[in-house]
This record gives structure tokens, C-alpha cells and sequence, in this order.
RNA sequence: CGGCGAUUAGCGCAGUUUGGUAGCGCACUUGGUUUGGGUCCAAGGGGUCGCAGGUUCAAAUCCUGCAUCGCCGACCA
């Protein structure tokens, strides 16, 4: 490509509205601009880098034999009905009309449509197992789009959906996706990690999320710095701290407090946050007979909500209650243990902790030297919170370590959700009708080049992994408008070296070296070869990778078969 | 959905307090100059000041409403 006939539009400035480092480099770089909230044109560069991803991804899906196929971005409400989700979604779906007042939605995931078609067209249990894929826009009317591409509206992403007879054919091909998604991530060049997740609202029982990590990430990672356990935070074990809980010691004591903030109560009593207690009030679910819960934290540790509404006692969705009085006639801030009227719910550490302190269930009092059993109704020691770093490894080897993460793939077993809803089965050898058990994995195809560009720049722009970049090699030559011998040269290679199959940009616009420089180095092209007049007298150009390193100088007629060493 | 803020040329911004001919830098066009790291000089083009009402002799500026965009929050007692 010469970049007189390309559409380069970077920027010098950085645009004031993007936050996140790979959301200023994208504008500048000229890979994307915003079309509205969520929603972006990908420019021809950026284009380049999501077909690279793209083409990545299909490879590596090809490999173990999913097949490719279209569906619509546009779908029909009847089938959502039939699954049951056009009432479960939120206002995340964009739900439509057509001419005719019927009722569409724009896909921001496409189980259903796939359900449909492997019901219509698979019939036999020789036909299975069957994982097909795609990679198309999807839409989902985010509450809050930010950081460009990262978290749009409108985005690229590939999914599979596999179809099984059995649990053992469907945990082969999960395990077969693993690898793959693995095998991809590696290529990209990318910092990843595989962690087990939760399920969340799409259901089903086993599932792995793939995080490239970066600090500007959305979710916490918690891994053992001794093994290869990696795990959302949301679904981490905090185990039980070991040993006995130590016996009392202190007496029951009242005192006035001053203000509500967990710090100003605290600070003088002389307790320490990890000797000290907090409660939050939910929704109980309809499991017990008791219309609120009372959850308890030690007050240095935070609620993890996902764990919280997993507990049977607990409704979900998650249902905390800020105005406390209602349910217990008591302002948060003084909420305690002793005298509990709702049930109480504690995390394993509150539990293990003696003498401690807590709210005195009356406002405006504090109690210290509490300790449970001896001091409060019987209880049930769960895990609600979050894990920290230095907690011991829920697998049992090393402590806990926390890390941001981009997620950028999610691998699900489904199981039988969409299948019975959606009645998708074959007859099996024996000739009954079985329903099939289903897979879903994705990857978030335009979040990935985001993700990438988190992790590979610095000062002077994007510093592209070799797989990624728009173009491998970028040819500067040196006042080509005055000279016929670097004109010529640069011609030459630029000919052999797109003929050896390479991409290249040729920078041969009228521009002075630095406004070269300063662009080829903003959009990361990988590798740089400088063509000038000083140097041909030796008949040489000067090489220069992007992630700096000397600039070398080397032999004209060597150019080619240097460069593609580097690649 | 709640709080805060913004909206003036393609981009980044000033001007709004105190109403009086719409500005700056970058980008763009033309000519010259320069040419190994965002040259310099000169001359240009480009704006219903987000939209709709209102006040006024006069509104980017004051008032009302709306829209769009952004940040924070919507678990973290």
C-alpha cells in the first residue's frame, strides 16, 4: 500500500473524551471514529487489525472442525419468546418493530437462532456432534459505553455453539475450545490468562473466561502465586481461616460513637477494621420464612454479590436494602450481631474472629469485646466476600493474588437450557428422541485490538504484536521527491517485498522525514526500513523495529530476506 | 435510572461573569522555502455558537424547555 493512496487521518492531538490509553491511540491512529455513544466506524487501518484478529480466530475454529455460517443481526421476537428471554432481557436488548408492527430485536448473542436451525437440520445422532461459529456485530444497549471499542454497543465477536448427545462429547469439545481459544490468544501475542468464572445470566454449569491483563481492565483476577489457578474474583473460594476460633476474653462493652464512617467509629475505640464487624441487610428468597437476611462482613472486607446470591437464603437478583429501618428499625451504620432480629448469614473470616466489635443494633451505639456463640443467636458461616490479596490459594497452594483483566473469550458448558426450551434433539441409536446438550463459547473480536493496545505501547503510539499489525514493514524514504536513486530504490523494494507476500506501506507522500516517522511509529507498524542518500552511497538502508532495539544498517539487496527474519 | 459537567470550524480550546461586527492553535487549500525526527514565510477557505422558544433596539452570552455527549454512582455499612 502507498499511503498516497490510503487514508492515514491521524491525529495530534489527543481527543479529549477518551479515557483509556488504547481509546486515545485508537482515534489518533486513525483506526476508529465514533459514530454515537457505543457505536464506531473502523477506518481502513482498523480495519486491518480486526480482519487479522478475525482471520486468527477463524484459523484456529477451523481447526477443530466448527463450521462457519451467517446469521442475522435482526431477529424475529417469537423465537426469543419461545426461550423464554424476551422477558428475561433487560433493556440491554434493543427490541424493534418492523412495517408491519411485528415485534424484532437487534442479536446481542444468537442462541436462539442457532437452536432453530439445528433443530430444523439435524435430525440423527450420526449428524453430532456439530459446532458452528461466527463472526459478525452484535448488539447490546450497554448502560455505559466507554473506552472506545472496549465497551461498545455495537461489536465484533465470534461465537460457537456446539451441540452434543452427551455430557462426555460436550466436555471433549469444551476441552477442544480451551485449547484452541488458548492456541489463539498465544498467536495474538497477547498476555492471557484462562480463569474459571461464574456462569452468570446465560446459565449452564462449567465455564472459563480468557483475560488479557492490563491495569486499565474491568474485572479483578484472583491467582495462586504458586500454580496455575487463576479465578474471577467474583467466584474465588475465601476459604475458612484455620484453626479454632479463639475463645473470649473480654466483656461486652457499650460506647457512644461519633459519626457513621466505619474509620470514625472505629479510630476511638482503638479497633482495628480486621477486628471488627459490618452487616448488610437483603432480600431473603422465598426459600425462608423471613422477609430480609442480615449478611456479615469483617468490616475490612467487602461483599462479594455474586457468591451472596448463589446462597439458598438469599434473593436473587441480589436485593440489598439501604434504608435499614425498615427491616430492622436500625441505621446501618449500627447494625450488629447481638440481639440480631433477621437471620444471620457470616463470612467465614467475621466468624473466626473473637472479641471483636460490631454495631449495637441501637443508634448511635457501638459494642467491643463481642464474641459469637457466648453473645449471639446461632448462625451460619458462609462465604460472601471477595478475596484478597495474601488470602491462602482456594487451591491449596500459595497465596492469592490479585491482577486486572480485559475479558476477551468466555467458554460456557449450556447444557440443556435453550435445547428443551427450544425443543432441539435427535433420535439416538436406540431410536428415542433425545434432547441435545449445547456449548457456547465467544470471543470479543474488536475488544481484543483494544485489549492488544492496552498491553503494547508507549510513548510515541502503538507498538503492534507481529499478528496484529495493520502492516508489517513500513518503507520511510528520505526527500524522494529530490531523488531519483532513493525513488528508485524504494520502488524496488516496495515491489519485492509486497511480491514475497508481505504487507507493507510505502510512505511515499511528499512530507518531510519526521511527520513519516512520527506517523508509521503512532500506528506500531512493527518493522521500519529507511531509505535515504547518505546510505544508498554504500548501496545500504537503515532497519528499525518499532520496539526500539540500534538501528542497523544493511545491504540494499539483502533488504528483503533481512526483513523477513524479523517477521 | 440518580448526581455533576459539557455542547462555539474537522480536532483541541478561548470568548459567556459584565449582551454590542465570532476568535486562537492544529488540520485543510495555494505560492514560496526547507528536507534524517511534527520547517519557516505569506495568502486563503471553512461556523445558522447543539435544537426550540422567550427577554431585549441588540443574544454564543440572560431565562425556559428539549436533545446529545462525557464523568461519577446505582454492592462495597
Amino acid at each position: 500500500m502507498r499511503s498516497s493512496q490510503y487514508l492515514l487521518s491521524t491525529l495530534k492531538e489527543i481527543p479529549s473524551d477518551a479515557e483509556i490509553v488504547s481509546h486515545q491511540l485508537m482515534l489518533r491512529a486513525g483506526m476508529v471514529r465514533k459514530v454515537a455513544a457505543g457505536l464506531y466506524t473502523w477506518t481502513p487501518t482498523g480495519l486491518r487489525v480486526l480482519r487479522k484478529v478475525e482471520n486468527i480466530v477463524r484459523e484456529e475454529m477451523e481447526a477443530i472442525n466448527a463450521l462457519e455460517i451467517v446469521m442475522p443481526m435482526v431477529q424475529p421476537a417469537d423465537l426469543w419468546q419461545e426461550s423464554g428471554r424476551w422477558d428475561d432481557y433487560g433493556p440491554e436488548l434493543l427490541r424493534i418493530k418492523d412495517r408491519n408492527q411485528r415485534d424484532f430485536l437487534l442479536g446481542p448473542t444468537h442462541e436462539e437462532i442457532i437452536s432453530q436451525l439445528v433443530r430444523k437440520e439435524v435430525s440423527s445422532y450420526k449428524q453430532l456432534p456439530l459446532t458452528l461459529f461466527q463472526i459478525q456485530t452484535k448488539f447490546r444497549d450497554e448502560i455505559r459505553p466507554r473506552f472506545g471499542v472496549m465497551r461498545a454497543r455495537e461489536f465484533m465477536m465470534k461465537d460457537a455453539y456446539s451441540f452434543h448427545l452427551t455430557d462426555e462429547s460436550l466436555q471433549k469439545t469444551y476441552d477442544d475450545m480451551y485449547k484452541a481459544y488458548s492456541r489463539i490468544f498465544e498467536r495474538l501475542g497477547l498476555d492471557y490468562r484462562p480463569v474459571i468464572a461464574d456462569t452468570g445470566s446465560i446459565g449452564g454449569s462449567h465455564s472459563h473466561e480468557f483475560h488479557v491483563l492490563a491495569s486499565s481492565g474491568e474485572d479483578a483476577i484472583a491467582f495462586s502465586d504458586s500454580s496455575d489457578y487463576a479465578a474471577n474474583v467474583e467466584m474465588a473460594e475465601a476459604l475458612a481461616p484455620p484453626g479454632e476460633r479463639a475463645g473470649a476474653s473480654q466483656k461486652i462493652e457499650q460506647h457512644q460513637v461519633h459519626g457513621d464512617e466505619l474509620a470514625a467509629v472505629l479510630q476511638p475505640l482503638s479497633v482495628e477494621s480486621q477486628q471488627a464487624i459490618k452487616s448488610i441487610i437483603v432480600k431473603a428468597s422465598n426459600e425462608i420464612e423471613a422477609e430480609y437476611v442480615q449478611l456479615v462482613l469483617r468490616a475490612d472486607h467487602e461483599l462479594n454479590t455474586v457468591k451472596a446470591e448463589k446462597l439458598t437464603q438469599v434473593a436473587a437478583p441480589l436485593e440489598v436494602l439501604t434504608q435499614t429501618e425498615k427491616a430492622t428499625g436500625i441505621e446501618a451504620p449500627y447494625l450488629g450481631v447481638v440481639k440480631a432480629k433477621l437471620p444471620l448469614l457470616v463470612d467465614h473470616s467475621a466468624a473466626h474472629l473473637a472479641d471483636f466489635a460490631c454495631g449495637a443494633n441501637e443508634n448511635g451505639q457501638w459494642l467491643t469485646g463481642v464474641n459469637w456463640q457466648r453473645d449471639t443467636n446461632a448462625f451460619s458461616a458462609v462465604d460472601i466476600r471477595n478475596v484478597v490479596e495474601g488470602d491462602p490459594s482456594p487451591c491449596g497452594q500459595g497465596k492469592v493474588k490479585i491482577a486486572r483483566g480485559i475479558e476477551v473469550g468466555h467458554i460456557f458448558q449450556l447444557g440443556k437450557k435453550y435445547s428443551e426450551a427450544m425443543k432441539v434433539g435427535v433420535l439416538s441409536e436406540t431410536g428415542k428422541h433425545e434432547t441435545l446438550t449445547m456449548g457456547c463459547y465467544g470471543i470479543g473480536v474488536s475488544r481484543i485490538v483494544a485489549a492488544a493496545i492496552e498491553q503494547n505501547n508507549d510513548e510515541r503510539g502503538i507498538c503492534w504484536p507481529e499478528a496484529l499489525a495493520p502492516f508489517q514493514v513500513a518503507i520511510v524514504p528520505m526527500n524522494m521527491h529530490k531523488s531519483a536513486r532513493v525513488q528508485e530504490a524504494a520502488e524496488k523494494l516496495y515491489n519485492n517485498l509486497k511480491a514475497e507476500g508481505i504487507d507493507v506501506l510505502f510512505d511515499d507522500r511528499k512530507e518531510r522525514p519526521g511527520v513519516m516517522f512520527t506517523d508509521m511509529e503512532l500506528i506500531g507498524i512493527p518493522h521500519q526500513v529507511v531509505i535515504g542518500e547518505r546510505n544508498l552511497d554504500q548501496n545500504q538502508v537503515e532497519y528499525q523495529s518499532r520496539r526500539g532495539g540500534a538501528k542497523q544498517k544493511i545491504g540494499l539487496d539483502e533488504c528483503v530476506s533481512f526483513v523477513q527474519q524479523q517477521l
